[in-house]
DNA sequence: TCAAAAAGTTAGCCGCTCCTAAATTTGGTG
DNA sequence: CACCAAATTTAGGAGCGGCTAACTTTTTGA
């Protein structure tokens, strides 16, 4: 499906924009609409109003309405009935939010002790507050990151982010082994549940049996054997492994966030 | 001038409200508001309209709309023409931001090695949106300091907060030493010319001279004798010391008795 | 003492972000 | 192909927090 192109004409043009030195100090709910469109694009090509809405919770109408002034002050590109997709600038704008956000994440953490499945809604928070300083200040302090607790990878300031497609544990043959990259942080219990058996990025996992009929899924982590419903099992992206022998070659594929090693196209996209 | 009963008969009650488990969710102006409007009252008895919107930067008509809204939730008691007063509700309020303030500014400081002069504005914008939670997760990293970088002191949970009214640097006497003790956090360049001079709370600071009709003092802080304006000594609190050698134990009744009879917490300072 | 200045309030308005209810468009499907 | 359901937009409005301009009250000082 070529979702990508289905707004704008011209939608590969390149950013020759000289360096926006000073941002426009978006308010919060900008910022929020910014980062879900992002992720909603990232995922479907373009966003939907419902889908908006619903990621943050509020009426379609007012989505519609935000939508509408974000386009004329050049963040997104509205299609009436079709959907959004953001522009450069709004892209730009929504990956220096979630770099905020998995940095704060990140720190929570690993300096504050705060369990993974309660730092989305702090970041969350203070993502709108925290300065530039305050963000890179953490991110020292921590050795920059390039993943936060759940895996996801960290935008470097220029906004440049490596989100690869990765396969979910759920599509994981029987018998093979995957070492876990990434799970959503929006969902508390099921965080609970994964740190409970012990299914964490880094961890390796192997699909030891299938049910039919989409049933449930056993595992083997470590010493245990925990059987999870098919659901949750998609939530979960792996990385495939050397399973017990062959398949040595794309060692390279880590989730960390790519050094910027292109010469032009800073494009700060994410495929 | 006595201001501070001005306003309600009842004016120097103590609050021993009930545990108020959950507290509506302030929105970001009213947290300052009220934080504006406290440290005013504890300055000059009543917060005058004047002072609040210079002190929030905006227009008075504005803190009389705000003031308005804020005495009809039970937060202050208005006296039109008169100023405002918070009431125990109120102050509750004002002392939880003010708590979530100075915490901020010694972990900026302390744990992220942020300088003394740009906490302020830091710490004014996370203090609105860091949970309860991740303050005392960072209070107790720093072993639950009593008092923030600059010296003010930090208000308990419960809202009890120990404001002594303080001599002045100005108006040690010449050949005294005190202790430095406290200054505002609100002037980045006082607080980096005082980062020069090594007169930062804790530090020992002797008045050398004093020159007539107003003028420079020449003080001595460990070796270095800066001179500094009397307006910049009025600035900075000072604490008498058991002052070694010079001066016989007069330390009772010098000059300038500031009254330290009251039981009663936060009282004026001059001004 | 009393008029002018200063301080405070009222009136009326604006922009932001949200809402509900009523169109309108789109995408199937019988 | 026409009609229905779902998605989306438009219309109209609310609350918050800000503003300016004009008016009222208090304070000041000649």
């Amino acid at each position: 499906m070529n979702a990508r192109d289905a707004l704008s004409p011209d939608a590969g043009s390149t950013d020759a924009s000289p360096p926006d030195v000073s941002p426009p100090a978006l308010t919060e709910p900008v910022e929020d609409y910014l980062k879900a469109i992002y992720e909603l694009e990232s995922r479907f090509g373009v966003a939907a109003t419902s889908d908006v809405a619903s990621a943050l919770d509020v009426a379609p109408a007012s989505v519609t309405g935000m939508v509408r002034r974000l386009a004329t002050q050049g963040y997104l590109d509205h299609v009436p009935y079709r959907g959004v997709q953001l522009t450069p600038r709004g892209r730009q704008a929504a990956l220096r939010t979630i770099r905020r956000h998995r940095i704060l994440e990140s720190y929570l953490t690993r300096v504050l002790g705060y369990p993974w499945d309660r730092v989305h809604d702090e970041a969350e928070r203070l993502e709108h507050a925290a300065s530039d300083d305050l963000i890179e200040r953490m991110a020292a302090a921590l050795g920059h990151p390039t993943a936060d607790p759940h895996g996801a990878p960290i935008p470097t300031v220029d906004g440049i982010v490596d989100e690869q497609p990765h396969r979910t544990l759920a599509e994981l043959p029987v018998g093979e082994t995957a070492r876990m990259l990434r799970v959503s942080d929006k969902n508390p219990s099921l965080l609970r549940y994964l740190a409970e058996i012990a299914l964490q990025p880094g961890a390796e996992v192997t699909m030891v049996s299938r049910a039919p009929f989409d049933g449930p899924l056993t595992l083997r982590i470590g010493k245990n054997e925990p059987v999870v419903g098919p659901n949750l099992a998609a939530q979960v992206l792996v990385e495939a492994m050397p399973s017990t022998g062959p398949r040595p070659a794309d060692a390279s594929g880590s989730h960390t966030a790519a050094a910027a090693a292109k010469p032009k196209s800073r494009k700060s996209t994410a495929r």
